[in-house]
This record gives C-alpha cells, sequence and structure tokens, in this order.
RNA sequence: GGGUCGGUACCCAAGCGGCCAAAGGGAGCAGACUGUAAAUCUGCCGGCUCAGCCUUCGUAGGUUCGAAUCCUUCCCGGCCCA
C-alpha cells in the first residue's frame, strides 16, 4: 500500500504540508527523513517510539531516516508544551544524554549499507561551530518576531507568570536551521514528529523557502494519549523507559499487557509494523473475545522484540507463563530461574522465613508492617499459589524445586525469594 | 517596605480549644465480578512491639489540665498599596 495512506489508516497523520505535494515527491523516489529527539533524559520512552517507527516506516518505504539527537537543542530546552521555564542540563549530563540516546536510536532502524542506510545526527556538530553573528545574518534574518510572537507555545507562555527566556524563545529558530542544515547537506526533505512539534517544524519549512527558494516537507502524528486523556507511557512507578536497566523487559511487556481494551486496537495500528492487512485478524479476534486479550498480546510481543531483542522476549514469556498461567508448583526449574531475572527477586536464609511480616516488607511487596498485614487481612499476598493470612507460616509451605518461594500481591506483582 | 489572606496527610480540600491520626474528593493498594481490561461494588489508605502506644496539621517558642485550632518569632506563597 501507499506510505502516506497507510499512515493515514493507522492514525498516524495529525498534520502536513501540501499532502499532494508530499505524495508526488515520494513517489519521484527515496526522500531524506528526520525526526529529532531531545536528550532531556539518558534514555527514550515509550513515548518516543511512535517517532522512531515513524522513520521505520519510511525507510521500510525506501527511504531514507535520519534520527537527530538534539544535542544542542537540548542545552536551550523546547518551550513546546511546558508551562515553567526548563532548567538547563548541564553540559557533562547532556553529553551522557546524547550518547546513550544515539544508542538507542540505532536499534530500530537499518544501519547497513545501502541505499535505504539509516544515519544518526547530532545537531550539536553543526550549531556549536556557528557563530552568533552568522547565525543573526543566516537564521534570524529571515524570520520576523511577530510570526514568532503568534505561536501558541511562546503566547501561552508570555501571559503566565514566570515568562519566557530569549533562550528558549530561540528554540525554534536552532530547530528550524537543523532543518536547513540537513536540507542543504544531507538531501533532507522532510521533518515529521508530534503534533506539539508542528510550529518548531514548520518555521524549519519557512526558513528553507525563505532562504534557499526550496520547498520542503513536514508531517506531525497525534499524541498518543490514555483512554483518559492522561498522558501515554507513564505507570506508576514512572516512565516505561527503552533502557533494560531502567525498565526490565519484563515490565515493558506487561506495560503493554495492561493496555485498555478501548485504546489497544489503536495502539496496534499505530506501533506495529506489520502490514494492516495482518492486524485485522487480530483485532477481529480481540473484538469477538477481548477476554483472550489478543491484541494485548501481539502488541507486547511485538514491541518487546522490537527494543529488546528476540532473546530477551522469550526469556520473558517463559516468565510470564509462569506467573499468571497455570500453578507455579508446576514450573520446571530452569523456567524458574529465567522467572528470577525477570522479576524482583531475593535470596534469603531459611531461618529469615519464620518472620512472615519481615519478609514481605524485606522484599518490597509491603510498604509497611502495617501495610503487610493490611494486605494480608484483605487476602491479598499468596505464596506459591496459596493464600497467605496473617497466622501463615512460610516455613511449613513445600518450595519450588526445594528452594523457591513464588510470593505474589494482589493480580501483577511478584517476587521469587530464593532459599538458601 | 506597608496591609491583607493563606501554608493541613501523595494531591485538592474541610476543620478553627477536648468527641482529631484529622470530614469530603482524587490518586493509590487489596478484595468481589471478569480477563494481567474498563466500569461498578466493598474494605484499606502516618507509623509501631497494633483492644494500646508513638509521631504528624510551614518553623521555633509560649498560653492551657488539654492546641491543627489561641499568642509570639521566623520562613514561604497569593492579592492589594507603595
Amino acid at each position: 500500500m501507499d506510505l502516506l495512506a497507510d499512515l493515514d489508516r493507522r492514525g498516524l497523520i495529525h498534520d502536513s504540508t501540501d499532502r499532494a505535494a508530499l505524495a508526488a515527491r515520494l513517489d519521484g523516489g527515496p526522500i531524506g527523513v528526520y525526526v529529532g529527539f531531545d536528550p532531556t533524559a539518558d534514555s527514550l520512552h515509550v513515548g518516543h517510539l511512535v517517532g522512531q517507527l515513524y522513520l521505520r516506516r519510511f525507510q521500510l518505504a525506501g527511504h531514507r531516516p535520519f534520527p537527530l539527537a538534539g544535542g544542542a537543542t537540548g542545552m536551550v530546552g523546547d518551550p513546546s508544551g511546558r508551562s515553567d521555564e526548563r532548567n538547563l542540563l548541564d553540559l557533562e549530563t547532556l553529553r551522557h544524554n546524547v550518547s546513550r540516546i544515539e544508542a538507542q536510536l540505532q536499534r530500530i532502524l537499518d544501519f547497513s549499507p545501502g541505499r535505504y542506510q539509516a544515519r544518526l545526527v547530532n545537531n550539536a556538530d553543526w550549531t556549536e561551530p556557528l557563530s552568533l553573528l552568522n547565525f543573526l545574518r543566516d537564521v534570524g534574518k529571515f524570520v520576523t518576531i511577530n510570526q514568532m510572537l503568534a505561536k501558541d507555545s511562546v503566547r501561552s507562555r508570555l501571559d503566565s507568570e514566570s515568562g519566557l527566556s530569549f533562550t528558549e524563545f530561540s528554540y525554534s529558530l536552532l530547530q528550524a536551521n537543523d532543518f536547513r542544515h540537513l536540507y542543504e547537506h544531507e538531501g533532507v526533505e522532510m521533518q515529521a514528529g508530534g503534533s506539539d512539534q508542528w510550529g518548531n517544524i514548520v518555521a524549519g519549512v519557512d526558513l528553507i523557502r525563505r532562504s534557499l527558494g526550496k520547498a520542503a516537507h513536514a508531517m506531525t502524528h497525534p499524541l498518543v494519549t490514555k483512554a483518559d486523556g492522561a498522558k501515554f507511557g507513564k505507570s506508576a512507578d514512572g516512565a516505561v523507559w527503552l533502557d533494560p536497566d531502567k525498565t526490565s523487559p519484563y515490565q515493558f511487556r506487561q506495560f503493554w499487557m495492561q493496555v485498555d481494551d478501548v485504546m489497544v486496537g489503536r495502539y496496534l495500528q499505530m506501533f506495529s509494523l506489520r502490514p494492516l492487512d495482518a492486524l485485522t485478524g487480530v483485532l477481529d479476534e480481540q473484538t469477538g473475545a477481548p477476554g483472550k486479550r489478543v491484541a494485548q498480546r501481539a502488541l507486547a510481543d511485538e514491541l518487546t522484540e522490537l527494543v529488546h531483542g528476540a532473546e530477551a522476549l522469550a526469556a520473558v514469556r517463559a516468565a510470564t507463563d509462569v506467573l499468571f498461567g497455570g500453578d507455579p508448583m508446576l514450573a520446571t526449574e530452569a523456567t524458574l530461574a529465567a522467572v528470577a531475572r525477570e522479576v524482583p527477586a531475593s535470596k534469603l536464609q531459611s531461618a529469615a522465613l519464620v518472620d512472615l511480616v519481615g519478609v514481605l516488607v524485606g522484599t518490597g511487596l509491603a510498604s509497611s508492617n502495617s501495610d503487610a498485614r493490611r494486605t494480608l487481612q484483605q487476602k491479598g499476598f499468596r505464596a506459591n499459589g496459596v493464600v497467605l493470612t496473617e497466622d501463615s507460616q512460610l516455613t511449613g509451605l513445600p518450595r519450588l524445586h526445594g528452594r523457591f518461594l513464588l510470593l505474589r500481591k494482589g493480580k501483577t506483582n511478584h517476587h521469587l525469594v530464593e532459599i538458601s
């Protein structure tokens, strides 16, 4: 199917420059496309996945993706969607973040040599050498303050208490300059991003037209939201990161497994790289029997494999089968060892088992002794599938393969204890 | 700088001398239903050696048999005046 039509049907087009012109250009042969990622943290999170996958979709359709790490723009801070001035990160943190993010950007795209080879760029490379005077002459001259003031992101901040610093005000100029630089030197003719980036992206399109007399293209995707309108990608413990050290592959997959029914179809279309035709079967099955969660499973498996690899996915699935499948007593020893690597786990001396409340707090399943007792009274804890009460003795319970005790709080919180 | 109103638990917000570990709502946790969903219902929601005790109502003192509640100091925030 035609790329634009595909993106459209997936609900991935929020805004675009002249659609017909863009379609004609895409038909004309490979085009360079860029998406920028700001290094505000040392890892990307699931919210960034849409942008990364956008690039991948273009690559699969025969175009050249340019993921951009905002080493320069990250120093300034994007005012879009912010009600307060950003705190600037120090240089060292920023460099660290950029290097971590660069590694993550290399995962989803194909960087092997060829016509469609992805290329990672960092805007610090051309922004740092830029002198202030040249910037004012080559960028500033083409932009009117009137236009900049008209932007929503600027206007809302002008009325606010905290105001808007000149630094953040200038942000969109830097991003516009990025686009022009990539246009001139790398043949990048299109920029994509979230709908909150529309203003910044168009600033680049304008700059290219005014200074080079050329037409560039732009397209944004809708920001992903949850069923209740809340920000996507936040779990109770914070953002869901792509870095396995910050969010384990198990937690990552769980995040997708627990997606609301009402959103899962939409997410599958937005995030899956599989052809839409291949998704209709899954979506039909989901609608017919939502309890089976086939859509959640498909989504979770595909993204976990994409971000963490096939091996990690296999390990996580094996663990999940034990945790959410049948009787843990039936799990093999190898599987339990895998579980130990995927869910929170700890080792305990068998003497420590005497203190039930102590164990529950020690594993982090309960936040305090009071919490542990309370949840026990509410039948919230299980060990090896058996409900615990305040009088339960962990000591007497049969251990899985002689040394494991699988604790569970509620339905989804597990902890594996290895007894020595 | 002057005046004024305010700072209560994770968030919002009542309380305005004892019945206050502190109403109500939200968030969160557990249970029931079901499906690792949503909605709904029920319970919980400072801590502990848990029929009791300890520590909390911006901070530090004071009045009182007794203070989140009254007085004073200081810190922070809103508004008004300069």
